[in-house]
DNA sequence: CAATGGATGATACTCAGTTTCATGACCGAG
DNA sequence: CTCGGTCATGAAACTGAGTATCATCCATTG
């Protein structure tokens, strides 16, 4: 797995030579330059270097070259949330969001320029559509494990779950928009919305400034801690 | 609408004879018996009767046969929001989601037949995806609009929209699958929650610097003041 | 050297979706 | 009745994605 070489015929998203990168290239220059439709898989693999064959054979269709690891990146998901229990369960979360946030934000340019195409061709959008609900399925399985098997309370994994999956595709698109300077902050604001909306109602006196909070919690440190991070 | 004659040709979905219909009947028909990917367009057609070309004249696509009327259930939606202000936003929300659920129930095993396909073609299911983020785009814009124009505004819109959306699937797949008797009952109580979740935030004001923060924990004070000075 | 296995390329095929053109039914005007 | 229009339909060819098959090449290994 971590033995060096050109060895990324496993992970055709990595960067370095090989054909899986030369591919990617290829389309994202091809697709920016004459648009998604325009660009028949043909046009990839001739530019690429390769036929046609090896291009199924490395991404399983045309919209796979431009997402290339959300498996990876559910598995992440998926490992951060296994490692957890109900009383981590909210900074479990919080972090498994993290995870998804900051792989896209490491990728940097490259995950503006497939924001540049997502956001233009309909069917790349509905792809990134998919995936999302992926995710916000995983977490609908986990945060629902956490609860009692009521309906409320598997209604209530469901509400939060997607609340979980839409405040970070909202960070997510605003620093792919560039509208948003410290996705590190937001993320953390975002998820702290999350939680307070969906904690357990903390009996919130309307506090003035400088007033006594008094957080009753049948929480652990870390749930408080998490809330607190938020003020 | 409820005019009767055969004048369905504009609205492929009627039940009333006609090609339309031909076509949805053959379609459902030959999925049922041989699935989805199993069954062309053609097989479709020549059971149904018609050309091929005027299977893709009516439906613009093959999937398009399982999905009929999405637009008109969205427009639907946005004139019950339309009609609201931030005075009955809660209700607009409520009575909008009430418009889709009972839509598809009024289908009766019609929409038992669909979620068949949905939940066995995984081209389908991802189909019905993108359908209901378009009602999420939708409850986002409008809850959205209700709002001042600040960041934790807009991100309870997009957090409440996703909420919204996934309360009604939750009720909805729920009575799909039969496992619900009482739809009217469920979808208050789901709204209900999420109304709950998302209505008053009773106030909470940002504790300024300097707020006591009282925590009922069983750890004595050294573990607390340790995982507090963490933050 | 011979054999084996994995990666690649070439080719042909299915099928969805588009486009174009021809046909035929209906309808009002002369 | 006939001409000229429109509209629904059908027919056929075309593009392009995705699949399956087979041959080839190359590197390792005995």
């Amino acid at each position: 797995m971590t033995q060096s070489r050109d060895d990324d015929r496993r992970a055709p998203a990595a960067k370095g030579p090989g054909p899986a990168a030369a591919i990617v290239d290829a389309a994202f220059r091809l697709f920016n330059e004459f648009g998604y439709d325009e660009t028949s898989v043909d046009d990839i693999a001739s530019a690429a270097g390769v036929s046609r064959s090896s291009f199924f054979r490395l991404f399983g269709s045309k919209e796979m070259v431009i997402f290339p690891d959300h498996d990876a990146i559910l598995a992440a998901v998926e490992e951060r949330l296994a490692a957890s229990t109900q009383k981590s369960a909210i900074l479990a979360v919080s972090d498994a969001v993290r995870v998804v946030l900051f792989h896209y934000i490491a990728e940097g340019p490259l995950a503006r320029r497939r924001y540049q195409l997502t956001s233009t061709v309909p069917a790349l959008r509905e792809r990134e559509l998919i995936s999302g609900s992926r995710y916000q399925q995983l977490f609908r399985q986990y945060i629902s494990a956490w609860g009692d098997g009521t309906e409320e309370s598997e209604r209530r994994g469901e509400l939060m779950a997607a609340a979980v999956v839409a405040a970070h595709n909202r960070v997510l698109r605003r620093w792919l928009r560039e509208e948003c300077e410290d996705p590190h902050m937001e993320i953390d604001q975002a998820m702290a919305q999350v939680n307070a909306l969906f904690a357990p109602p903390p009996a919130t006196t309307p506090a003035a400034p400088g007033a006594i909070v008094v957080v009753r919690t049948d929480q652990d440190l870390e749930a408080v801690a998490e809330q607190l991070r938020s003020l």
